[in-house]
DNA sequence: GAGAGACTACTCGGATACAGTCTGTCCGAGTAAATCCGG
DNA sequence: CCGGATTTACTCGGACAGACTGTATCCGAGTAGTCTCTC
């Protein structure tokens, strides 16, 4: 059970976006670009972040994605549920209702408590996803990356920014 | 990201060798035959459970499976850890590294900070898997099922636990 | 110089292809209990 | 009746196949700016 690609490039993507000025738009290709990615596919994930109307697109030149929301209230578990799908990671099958010794026409009461427990966990899991906004990224970014480097990929992006 | 069913099947499965009396083994074929599950498959995942050392498995006619250690001290993670494996849901790939305006030769100071967030929140989910042992789950499954299916179900096993 | 039409650069969506994993089946090797057979 | 050989029933592991998903590429349709051309 590992978490597609796709993720990880959305999440970047988005932290680029976070420090988009108002009002501009970066394209699939700048993005691409910027993390060595192949656009075509990167497109599919920013596809996906579209969908879920967490960023918002324009056509034509100049055109591209920004975020639809500021930073703040935009969460982790927003980015990865739009890639990965809001499905649980656990399905239950309900095995049980293979027991022979079930009698006929024996309805279960209510979920297995086998799938009851994984999904608390998978609750878990996705909680402490929602409990991280963007903009805490971008902080924790702020304070990871040399100043210089900030700076330049900043105006790296600027430069390609319409 | 799913998990495989297979995780499922081992659950259940535990719950089952959980109530066996002591020293006696239960075969495949029976696990197979009561949750309605093709047994061929179903041994990939026992294996799975014998190699991680969860279970002891006996050769022979009467063999079969048994668990290795009190249900008290088996969790879900244990459980789950043996069959989907211990590696993280999140792989970073390190994409930051192919920033166009990284200088050349400069090494990353540590971990992404988009990889610490997202295995924090792997982090989160084992560690509920983690607070609940095996114990527990037959305790939620004994509130949950029949009486008179328990008992059945029971004896259903100890006719075949050799 | 202004407006209409052509052009360009981009997003979007579908079609396609390939690889890897998940699911499932089959079979042979090895092992331990049960059975059989000879003394 | 006893001990060794055979049979049986099971686990274990590898080989294999099909379905599905993840990864990746390509191309056509649609759109919004830009450019060009004509008046």
């Amino acid at each position: 059970m590992i978490l597609k690609s796709q993720v990880e490039w959305a999440l970047h993507c988005c932290a680029i976006l976070a420090g988009l000025p108002e009002g501009r738009y970066l394209s699939t290709k700048a993005l691409a670009e910027f993390h060595g990615l192949p656009k075509e596919y990167l497109s599919k994930a920013l596809q996906s972040l579209s969908q879920a109307g967490l960023v918002d697109t324009t056509l034509g030149p100049s055109g591209g994605y920004r975020l639809a929301r500021p930073p703040a209230e935009l969460t982790f578990l927003d980015i990865v549920e739009a890639v990965e799908g809001k499905a649980r990671t656990f399905v239950c099958n309900n095995i049980r209702e293979n027991n022979p010794c079930r009698p006929q026409g024996y309805c279960e009461s209510g979920p297995c408590p086998v799938a009851r427990i994984m999904w608390e966990a998978d609750e878990a899991w996705r909680e402490k996803l929602r409990a991280v906004r963007l903009s805490d990224l971008t902080e924790a970014l702020a304070l990871d990356i040399p100043a210089d480097l900030w700076k330049s990929s900043f105006e790296w992006v600027l430069e390609r920014a319409g």
